[in-house]
DNA sequence: TGAGTTCGGTCGTCCAGCCGACAATACAGA
DNA sequence: TCTGTATTGTCGGCTGGACGACCGAACTCA
């Protein structure tokens, strides 16, 4: 991939909007791109040197094996997001990101590249801190409701979660494209592939959702 | 509080270090000190700025009333810990700050002034951002703890953790000063009284720790 | 177009651990 | 020293939701 595509997939990535065009170039030099397609899997490379991940494009699941060689979801990746650095846990497990979609394109630095340019920019850093602290934020509400919540209540926060983020609303319904399998859902929310099927089938009784496969429709209810 | 006093508090706090001794002054002018003793609360102010805090001495808790009133522990604070930033969720919830030891001093800036800080200052604002992410790590596995392992489990690896900050140990065991009740520990572990009154004792049955009201003693066992 | 594989639907069983209740103890303040 | 309050100890009942099993439906790939 050359320079100039390059510059053109950072420079409209909030992070990077601080930066001047000529420092933003000069970054170009030390990013990496990958490109994947669906069911493709990013490897995080656990020998050598430890890299900061950005999503460009495209949606992937951070995945990790456990002993009985369950996949379990431990993390969705969007447009934007930024990955790789905490994910990491301290045991080095089983644990990479796949694409569930297609077209999937994301740079990476070198975590000691990375230091670097956030010590040379401190806008750079400070729009760095306010992400984290974002992520953060989310990560201690999703532990929140973990503990006090049950299983339904997780459920339907998640799938309003999600549809805030990727839904597209009309007048009373927001629609969902559905990439997700129930077990990927049930991981997601801490719970097991029948119960969200039950939850599904349950809610759709009320009418309070639809489904397929492919899609989820979420009735607006007031 | 005089500014010499500030001065040699913040001086040694390893976020500091990076600064200069006039670095160091300059921000002691815009800091803020608070002390409080055993039982007192410190309150996170939701009305005003939103302030970050140092906690310099001592130990707190972060607790929360729920719809039901009870207290619930959301976190311990302990000497050198950040707090306040991401600690406050989305909903102003009734959350704030229980001093669990004597002597606790702790202070504060207010956000858009330590945001400057950071600007000015890209060391620091590398420094703070290892910071959160050190913390965002312990999150996660706390949050995968929940997920993955039981009551049992969760127990015994908060005491390990508790253990490791705070003990004092000596050739085959390690002691805590146990400012805690088991209700606190409880809900630390997102478990509850009784629950975690069972394991002291089941504990103690098998030889693994033996306690009193203050003191939680562990034995290392190869 | 068919065989293999993955995903969704449903049921019955089972148990960790929550919850209420109550007793025993420790502790603090007068 | 006495009394009220906070903490700890113990028991049984109860249940949310995990788990295994099994089947049909849908998707995939040659």
């Amino acid at each position: 991939m050359n320079l100039d595509t390059k510059y053109w997939y950072l420079r409209d990535h909030k992070l990077f909007s601080v930066l001047s065009s000529s420092e933003l170039k000069s970054i170009c030099m030390i990013t990496n791109f990958k490109t994947a397609r669906k069911g493709e899997i990013i490897l995080f490379s656990h020998d050598e040197n430890t890299r900061v991940y950005f999503l460009k494009k495209g949606t992937l699941k951070i995945v990790e094996i456990d002993e009985k060689g369950n996949e379990i979801v431990k993390d969705l990746i969007q447009k934007g997001d930024i990955f790789g650095e905490f994910t990491l846990t301290e045991t080095q497990s089983d644990e990479y990101a796949v694409a569930v979609s297609d077209n999937v394109i994301c740079c990476s630095f070198r975590m000691d590249d990375f230091e670097q340019m956030l010590e040379k920019n401190p806008q750079l850093g400070l729009s760095y801190t306010k992400w984290m602290g974002f992520r953060f934020k989310r990560l201690q509400s999703k532990y929140s409701n973990l503990m006090f919540k049950d299983v339904r209540t997780r459920f339907m926060s998640f799938l309003e979660e999600w549809a805030s983020k990727e839904g597209t609303a009309s007048a009373d319904e927001v629609t969902l494209k559905n990439y997700l399998t129930h077990q990927d859902i049930a991981s997601l929310i801490c719970s097991t592939r029948q119960t969200v099927t039950q939850l599904f089938n349950e809610f759709k009784e009320k009418g309070i959702l639809d489904y397929s496969r492919t899609e989820i429709i979420l009735k607006k209810t007031a």
